[in-house]
DNA sequence: TGATTGACCAACT
DNA sequence: CAGTTGGCCAATC
């Protein structure tokens, strides 16, 4: 496997289920790595460059703020999306976040 | 090729 | 309690 860590986190983040959220913190910690959290946010800003049917907004920061709602072309296309899965999203804050979290390394194995 | 940055997080001061 | 620093990996300057 010659994936890189970045590969990895795509792989990661198609595997978040409907309705679901993660933070980057939490894809980086199921790789092992929670420190490069920071890249897990860079990965989803060239996520479209490696393949546009990675759920980018699915992902956001430990406060369940939509930090990366500015890369999805619009300022307000991240929130549309989340509502539209069912996730009630105000002021850039996903409401009841730790209701919709998907943590990749306890519910994924 | 070295230095800086980046959609972060946690700990330290 | 708020601001700073360290850490991780990869890409860009």
């Amino acid at each position: 496997m010659t994936e890189s860590f970045f590969e990895k986190v795509y792989n990661v983040v198609k595997q978040i289920p409907f309705g679901r959220v993660t933070s980057y913190g939490a894809i980086a910690q199921y790789l092992g790595t929670k420190g490069s959290a920071r890249m897990v946010g860079w990965a989803m800003n060239h996520s479209h460059s490696y393949d546009s049917g990675i759920p980018a907004h699915r992902v956001v920061n430990r406060n369940g703020m939509l930090t990366g709602k500015h890369h999805f072309g619009g300022p307000d296309v991240m929130q549309q999306l989340l509502e539209s899965e069912g996730i009630s999203v105000r002021n850039d804050i996903i409401l009841n976040f730790s209701k919709h979290f998907w943590d990749p390394s306890r519910e994924l194995l």
